[in-house]
DNA sequence: AATTAAGGTTCCATTATGGAACCATGAAAG
DNA sequence: CTTTCATGGTTCCATAATGGAACCTTAATT
């Protein structure tokens, strides 16, 4: 399979990793996310070169993950823009950062903090169940068929089908 | 800058995706965490060459985010588990899958659903500041300076620490 | 008139990837 | 006891993605 077809898959990892999977394309939503918004800006932040910039920077507004605007009409120069739906994409960028923090930093720790404005707190991200609030782990959790399969096998249209007895629940 | 040069950066995402962000490796990840753990039931989840998932398989090993274990002795057959460090990457997973399951599926809906054992709920996974328990947004945060950085730029180990101005806090 | 800045595009060499074929080991089938 | 199958790979080669450098366009500044 080649990559192009990955979003082909019924599976919300493949196809958000359609968007986003690539080399460069979450450090420029990093860039986004700490307020980088100029073609040049993230040129310099990243060491990227200019016409992948151009080409991840073109994908994701097609993605309506980014929005281009023209921030200045006589210049006519650009600002890109995370959309509703690249905003929300923030839970990712700091469970990300709350791993690296932890796995894949030198001894003088982290690189960036993070102050939690509305109670003052130096803060990490905790993942929770939205029902108990308890923190998620892989052993605590069943993952089950959804609509998304179950519908799909119903009108017949996994060829695949089989290949979800691969999947078992996680053991300890 | 080339892609073997980012974990040469002071950003945890950078280090972070040094070792998870190419093509494929994520995608691995999501099936360790359904429970794969053989060479060739990677490859018909996947559909990945195999000496893609080879080269893939080495480098989560290198990196101790998975282990290599024999699992039949006589016949010499090999398991990939996740590590403490893999398993602790679930957060990072759950988070690309609620946001896919929102952003990125058809009108059928979610592919998996997942049943927090302790609650007995359908869960969806919910990121919050560890001390309020407020959902976390973009908007509500700070990002400042930590050690990682001030401790190198003290000793001037920060060649482009200039680029630093580059960043501003997020705005609506 | 020449230089600078922003925001690109074009060209080419290098690197990564996909597809197919091949290989080694041990078990099972005939 | 020879062939076939399953697992877990490696090798080879053509195609696709990427990096680096040079060049382009518009408008402002020196």
């Amino acid at each position: 399979m080649r990559w192009d077809e990955i979003d082909s898959q019924v599976c919300s990892v493949a196809r958000t990793l359609s968007m986003v999977g690539d080399r460069w394309t979450m450090l420029i939503l990093r860039d986004c996310f700490l307020g980088v918004t100029r073609f040049t800006d993230f040129q310099k932040s990243l060491g990227i070169t200019k016409h992948r910039l151009s080409d991840r920077l073109t994908k994701l507004v097609d993605s309506e993950i980014l929005k281009k605007q023209v921030y200045d009409t006589n210049y006519g120069r650009y600002e890109y823009k995370l959309t509703k739906k690249g905003l929300e994409f923030y839970p990712v960028m700091m469970s990300l950062v709350a791993w690296g923090d932890k796995w894949a930093t030198d001894e003088d720790g982290a690189p960036l903090e993070y102050i939690h404005k509305p109670c003052g707190n130096k803060m990490q991200v905790a993942t929770q169940c939205n029902h108990c609030d308890e923190p998620v782990t892989a052993f605590t959790i069943t993952p089950i068929l959804g609509p998304g399969i179950l519908e799909k096998a119903k009108r017949g249209e996994l060829v695949d089908f089989d290949n979800q007895d691969i999947y078992k629940s996680i053991k300890q």
